[in-house]
RNA sequence: GCAGGGAUAGCUCAGUUGGUAGAGCAACUGGUUUACACCCAGUUGGUCGGGGGUUCGAGUCCCUCUCCCUGCACCA
């Protein structure tokens, strides 16, 4: 007896090999090394980050890609790192400053707040990377990065200089996103629309010069009305033709404004006429623009009301000013009716407030190597699955915009640009600024400060985040390490940041390194719950990865999420009550995982209980029982299917690849079949058999290591599998075929022998459980055999079946009431000391053979079919022919049981 | 409005050039045979979202409708 538990325990065991591992240096890559390298950047989390589902599935695969590409003996670099995510960081610090010292950051100061940002990082930006540690990852640890490291700030200084003195760079006044809670501009992909029921207000003013006529108008945003300066009507809008030109009395404060045509206004919208606020919307801006308008702005930064002459409105909020605007028309009588209505409002993806349209001063980008890009991804030399995102990519990249890359806070990579102190006022507020400004010598660009710094003012704002995060696949890269690493290869990433980060990174690669940056991108599914929610925080429906790795192991976590993970479409991810307590949560796709560590736990202690050293060489191969050489060409046929699996980035192709040979063909086949080979106290078989198992238990640890390394490696050292001081993680898999020797015709022969016991086992079973004997042993079992080859087989079917015996009696005279059934291996019978009614037992049989009369009827239909026959390929045919004559024979055999049972 | 994806057993999902509908969980029956109850054996359960078409044959190809999701656009 094993005095081992019955039950893996995976905590201990995976934090010993993860140190293991570490203190060994395995993760490292060596620059220098003559082996193939293959290389992947993480998507970096954000440094104020913690783990959560969808980490675990991207970074799950990350780690099988990696770990396999070792056992491929390549040298790999998987390269870790944090982004210092601007305003996810900074609102998070303020927040914590304004709770523990009362202070805003700019009561603190620039240079004092970013102090405190940096203190904050060194003692919690690590915790995501602690828990990509828990979850097993391979990362080289040493080469950790974070995007305001030293050398990559120079990257993106550099950067900047570059795009900027060749053109790409300018600065100018433009109607930008705002956010009134981070005060700062963002881009067009940091704005999420979100359906909103809103209202539509309809409301009247008063034409110039003819009292008593009115102009309807409807708006979502009276409080904008004070920033009116016309009105727009369709030029061919027939209503409104006379109107064009005159002028309307806006009501606070009082102003006549014009009426003018523009062809962006829709007639059948509202009133289908359209108040004009170039300072607050972006399709009222440009129509300003054209009409030369006035551009009055009614509101401050945070989004509170900037109109004095309107005391009553001034200084209140947005929201607080609109229903108050609302209300003053009705005082005025000018309100005629509000709408419900819906429609889509953009909100600050981080701060999650309805953004601001603003007229502002910010710096944009006009996307370098666009083309390049474009072309990358249609050629195919980046390959993007599932390939249908590779649509979405060329959309955004046709209608793509230039980026507002500069950002109203202190925390990330201040744009170097310089003015000069005396000039700085004009230069600040210049309408544009661009390449063509450097001939002044007034402003000065570069990634160093200018020489008589005290001389200059330097720009305040700070670069999008995602400016720096362009550049992470070769920013994070010594010129020896891009050498052998770049560009990389595999990209593992959410679909979500397509456009934030992907195709930006595919353009930096093309203008700075002139080179692809992946070769190949997988967007991994969405995970919603079990409810096909997203999971999201305010939801609350997230459930925390490390939790679930301290319940059912990293291991089981890994693999229940590699198993559920499609080639498209999202992922739900399961979470029920348990049964025995309610409060206690389970999830029954970890069950899963968590049961497969546990079943090649118990599978290797099998092994280890038969005793015996370390792995020996099989032996003659051509002497090998029908099972061992079945299960070797199981294995065989596996490694070439992880292949294909691994080709094609199917994962979960491979996950159900590994279990279903482990779990059906070793454990519930194989192993039965072999179990009397250990009762025999034959050692010549008792070391054959053992000689199989660890061929085939070694190999299968090398294919599971990628998915469940802690505890392939665990086992495998306890196997006695390795070299002393050796590691799995570090061995390569063994290209050769085990049956290499062995012709195409023995090995088929054998699995199909093999293939006929198994089934004929799972009939006998049948057979049994058909009169509630599953457990008893004592069941005897009489066989007409119907080849040969049955006789050898006899013990391991009785062992497979769980009978005392199956004895061959070729002129078997079944009694009355014996039940009986016909299998591959020939008519098998069930004397029984209690006989069945032989009514009873020929309704069984008859009901088999209503069964089989169906199936042969549907074949003869076929068959019977000229049609099918003259035009359906000839192996199809083939095939169908010979299940009709099976079920014709079977047909037979059991029509002759039935007329014993009547003689 | 445009584009893409999805609908298969009670649940979560496979189903790769058209050729006998599968797995895991759940349910039910029986079982502690010396690896494993995180287990073993067996059973039940599906006109593959509706309709039409092509074909000897359709879950698979074509058309159409319904419902869900995701982008993009509009968003007065």
């Amino acid at each position: 007896m094993s005095e081992l538990p019955t039950a893996y325990e995976p905590q201990s065991v995976e934090e010993k090999w993860y140190q293991a591992w570490l203190d060994q240096k395995c993760f490292h890559a060596d620059e220098n090394s003559s082996k193939e390298g293959y290389s992947i950047v993480i998507p970096p989390p954000n440094v104020t980050g913690i783990l959560h589902l969808g980490h675990v599935l991207n970074n799950t695969i990350q780690d099988t890609l990696a770990r396999r590409a070792r056992r491929q003996g390549k040298e790999v670099l998987w390269l870790p790192g944090t982004d210092h995510a601007g305003i996810a960081t900074q609102t998070k610090v303020e927040k914590k400053v304004r709770e523990e010292e009362g202070k805003s950051r700019r009561e603190l100061g620039r240079e004092e707040f970013l102090k405190r940002v940096w203190d904050w990082k060194d003692k919690h930006g690590n915790i995501i990377i602690n828990q990509l540690k828990r979850l097993g990852c391979s990362c080289d640890w040493d080469r950790e990065r974070f995007t305001m490291d030293g050398d990559y700030s120079e990257w993106v200084a550099k950067v900047f200089t570059e795009l900027f003195e060749k053109g790409f760079i300018y600065r100018g006044k433009r109607m930008v996103n705002w956010c009134p809670k981070s005060l700062t501009a963002l881009s067009d992909e940091e704005v999420i629309p979100k359906a909103s029921r809103s209202k539509l207000y309809f409301m009247k003013y008063e034409l110039v010069g003819e009292p008593g006529r009115y102009l309807e108008i409807s708006t979502t945003r009276p409080e904008t009305l004070m920033g009116d300066i016309a009105v727009a009507v369709h030029p061919d809008d027939e209503r409104f033709k006379d109107l064009i030109g005159k002028k309307v009395r806006r009501p606070f404060p009082e102003r006549a404004i014009e009426i003018i045509a523009d062809e962006h206004v829709d007639m059948e919208f509202g009133t289908g006429a359209l108040k004009i606020t170039p300072a607050h919307d972006k399709a009222d801006f440009e129509i300003g623009q054209r009409h030369n308008l006035e551009v009055i702005d009614v509101l401050h930064a945070d989004g509170t009301v900037n109109c004095p002459e309107v005391p009553e409105l001034d200084g209140l909020d947005r929201f607080q000013a609109r229903r108050l605007a609302a209300a003053k028309l009705e005082e005025m009588g000018l309100l005629i009716k509000v709408e419900e209505h819906e429609n889509n409002v953009g909100y600050s993806e981080r701060a999650d407030v309805p953004i601001e349209p603003r007229i502002s001063m910010q710096w944009f980008l006009r996307y370098p190597a666009v083309d390049e890009a474009t072309a990358a991804v249609a050629s195919g030399d980046i390959q993007i699955r599932p390939e249908r995102w590779a649509k979405t990519y060329a959309h955004w990249m046709e209608n793509i915009q230039d980026w507002c890359i500069s950002r109203q806070l202190w925390w990330g990579h201040q744009i170097p640009v310089w003015y000069r102190k005396e000039k700085a006022f004009e230069l600040k507020e210049a309408e544009s600024l661009d390449v063509k400004d450097l001939a002044s010598k007034d402003i000065y660009v570069g990634t160093e400060p200018p020489e008589d710094a005290e001389n200059w003012i330097r720009d305040e704002d700070v670069m999008d985040t995602w400016f720096s995060s362009w550049l992470w696949p070769f920013a994070t890269m010594s010129e020896r390490e891009q050498e052998k690493f770049y560009p990389t290869a595999d990209l593992v990433t959410g679909p979500d940041i397509i456009f934030f980060w992907v195709a930006r990174m595919i353009m930096a690669g093309y203008s700075f390194k002139q080179e692809l940056p992946f070769k190949n991108v997988y967007f991994t599914s969405l995970i919603r719950d079990g409810k096909g929610r997203k999971m999201s925080k305010s939801l609350g429906n997230s459930p925390d990865p490390i939790e679930i790795m301290n319940t059912y192991g990293a291991d089981g976590l890994r693999f229940a999420l590699m198993r559920i993970a499609p080639v498209d479409s999202d992922i739900r991810f399961l979470e029920e009550k348990d049964k025995k307590d309610p409060n206690k949560k389970v999830y029954p796709q970890v069950e899963e995982g968590r049961n497969f560590a546990n079943k090649l736990y118990n599978a290797c202690r099998f092994r280890q209980m038969q005793g015996g050293g370390a792995l020996q060489e099989i032996g003659n191969l051509e002497t090998l029982p029908v099972y061992h050489l079945d299960i070797l060409h199981k294995l065989d046929a596996l490694s070439l299917n992880l292949d294909k699996a691994y080709a094609s980035y199917r994962f979960n192709d491979l996950t159900s690849l590994l279990y279903e040979f482990f779990w059906s063909e070793y454990c519930d086949k194989f192993i039965e079949a072999v179990k009397l080979d250990f009762r025999s106290g034959d050692e010549e078989k008792i070391q054959r058999t053992l000689a199989v198992m660890d061929t085939v238990m070694s190999r299968y640890l090398g294919y599971l290591h990628p998915l469940m390394p802690h505890i392939t490696e665990e086992l495998s050292s306890q196997l006695g599998y390795l070299a002393n001081g050796a590691f799995l993680m570090e061995q390569r898999d063994q290209s050769e075929a085990v049956l290499n020797g062995l012709s195409e015709e023995q090995i088929e022969q054998a699995g199909g022998i093999a293939e006929a016991v198994y089934r004929s086992a799972s009939r006998l079973r049948n057979l049994k459980a058909e009169y509630h004997l599953a457990a008893s042993k004592d069941v005897e079992f009489i066989l007409k055999p119907a080849e040969a080859w049955v006789s050898d087989q006899l013990d391991a079917l009785s062992v497979l079946v769980g009978a005392k015996s199956i004895r061959i009696e070729s002129d078997y005279a079944a009694q009355k009431g014996t039940p009986a059934a016909v299998a591959e291996i020939g008519e098998i019978y069930m004397p029984l000391e209690g006989l069945v009614d032989i009514d009873t037992e020929k309704e069984r049989l008859g009901k088999e053979i209503a069964k089989i009369e169906k199936e042969i009827a549907k074949s003869q239909g076929k068959l019977g079919n000229a049609n099918f026959v003259d035009r359906a390929p000839e192996a199809v045919v083939k095939a169908e022919k010979e299940t009709l004559e099976n079920w014709q024979s079977k047909y037979a055999q059991i029509r002759d049981m039935l007329s014993a049972l009547d003689g």
